[in-house]
DNA sequence: CCTAAAGCCTGACGCTGCGTCAGGGTCAAG
DNA sequence: CTTGACCCTGACGCAGCGTCAGGCTTTAGG
């Protein structure tokens, strides 16, 4: 008997197999995020079958838009938190999708200028490029948030350490994966439960605003309207939403 | 009297007004995208009005999706070719869309699986992404080519050198170019003109194909499939396509 | 007029995910 | 023993700026 029995596989066949090449699999070793299972003497590569399984795991999660670096998280440490990262990524791919799109139509528009004058002149040029840009402006923030508003929260922004912004961004997704597990558990609003995470929910917002009343109530026009999702893209499911709505009007009453 | 009377801006002003960086405008001043109209004698950049013109059509066409190099070329020399630059773009930004709405899909997948199954053990996470990989698979060149065709495919496009690929796409735009507006004019299939288009048509399919007849075949399946598009995406419009095709059925009767 | 705070300048490195040489071992076949 | 065909490790390149660093200039205030 040989002993090890598993078939190993070169560079270029593990490569191919898989659909990478080996330079990609060159990167992934130096960033420990794929490393060969053997090496000859000489130095060569070996990778075996489980290697195969997680090269596969690595492609699909690039398809999906992770960096590798968050990749490597994912595989080695929380892959629990698989579930909030892929909530998270969906998000911000439709995010992009959305200006994908917004920036498709506004070639069509240009396009359908240019057919209507049939040559581009110089002046024509920058007509359609002012139209392109004026369906461009983003300016949903003055939709909700007065001048001041939004000057006071840019400033606000700058002058939070970027840990703290990061530790922020944690509690928000440890706390949002808590609403939706009681969202979907069909917790009770009026229950203590729901009540505490209301309570969190409210404190984590007061802590993004900073206690600035103005910034509150933009935020609260944001919330009622309807048109929510717009501004930017909530990283918690509609149930999640209503559920934690629904808790903290129980918590008015 | 001053003399000069145009206003001018200073970096910073500028690059506020126009919603940039004062980084960016440096990036763009050294690749002379965009050049300061003055200086100050200790060197200070001065933006004038026209600067501002052109830097909304250069903000504008990065919005699109144009690399600032062709941003550049575009701004620079062939302004006419915009019409031709403008439905690449917006084509590759569709396919672009297309895969991202793939992979927001197949996120959605693997959410309904990682939910069903409570706690995403080890193997589920496994399982979702082979779930996630198997919807993945763009396997649309299997659908159009035999094993075969697709290898020497390949090995063809090896062996072509590049600048040859580069003029050869170049060849392509021009004739497009000139069929879209053949099409736009209602040009008759049957005219000479027309068949000339044909002819040179086929004459660049040839070239691509290097004449072998199972890649002929896969290609005609593609054009005839009513599925058109998903394969890669075609650099022409609808009606260009139906131009060219009921021209090269004119020629062969 | 003097000074400190703001602004501006020019490098130059960093980031993402590899592609692409360059220079040099290794291995199986003839 | 000699080819090729592969493999290895650097190291630079690309796109579009972000982000210091180090050092002038301009400006507002006293």
């Amino acid at each position: 008997m040989s002993g090890s029995g598993e078939r190993l596989y070169r560079a270029s066949e593990f490569a191919r197999a898989a659909g990478v090449t080996v330079r990609a699999l060159h990167h992934y070793d130096r960033l420990g995020l794929l490393k060969p299972k053997r090496r000859t003497a000489s130095g060569y590569r070996l990778y075996g079958e489980g290697d195969f399984v997680r090269l596969q795991q690595i492609v699909t999660l690039k398809f999906i838009g992770f960096p590798l670096k968050q990749i490597k998280d994912v595989l080695d440490r929380d892959r629990p938190d698989l579930r909030t990262a892929l909530r998270f990524q969906r998000i911000i791919l439709a995010e992009k999708g959305r200006r994908l799109a917004q920036a498709v139509r506004a070639i069509e528009e240009a396009e359908v200028l240019l057919a209507a004058g049939t040559e581009p002149g110089r002046e024509a040029f920058a007509k359609i490029i002012e139209v392109i840009e004026m369906q461009n402006d983003t300016d949903w923030t003055k939709k909700y948030y007065s001048e001041e508003a939004q000057a006071r929260i840019a400033e606000r922004q700058k002058t939070i350490p970027r840990e703290v912004v990061e530790q922020g961004q944690r509690d928000w997704m440890a706390l949002i994966a808590e609403v939706e597990a009681a969202a979907a558990e069909g917790v009770e609003p009026e229950s203590a439960r729901a009540q505490a995470l209301a309570a969190r929910w409210s404190e984590l917002i007061r802590g993004f605003t900073g206690g600035d009343p103005e910034i509150q109530k933009g935020l609260n026009k944001m919330y009622s309207d309807p048109q929510w999702g717009a501004p930017f893209p909530k990283p918690y499911s509609d149930e999640a939403g209503a559920f934690i709505q629904s808790a903290m009007a129980a918590s008015k009453k």
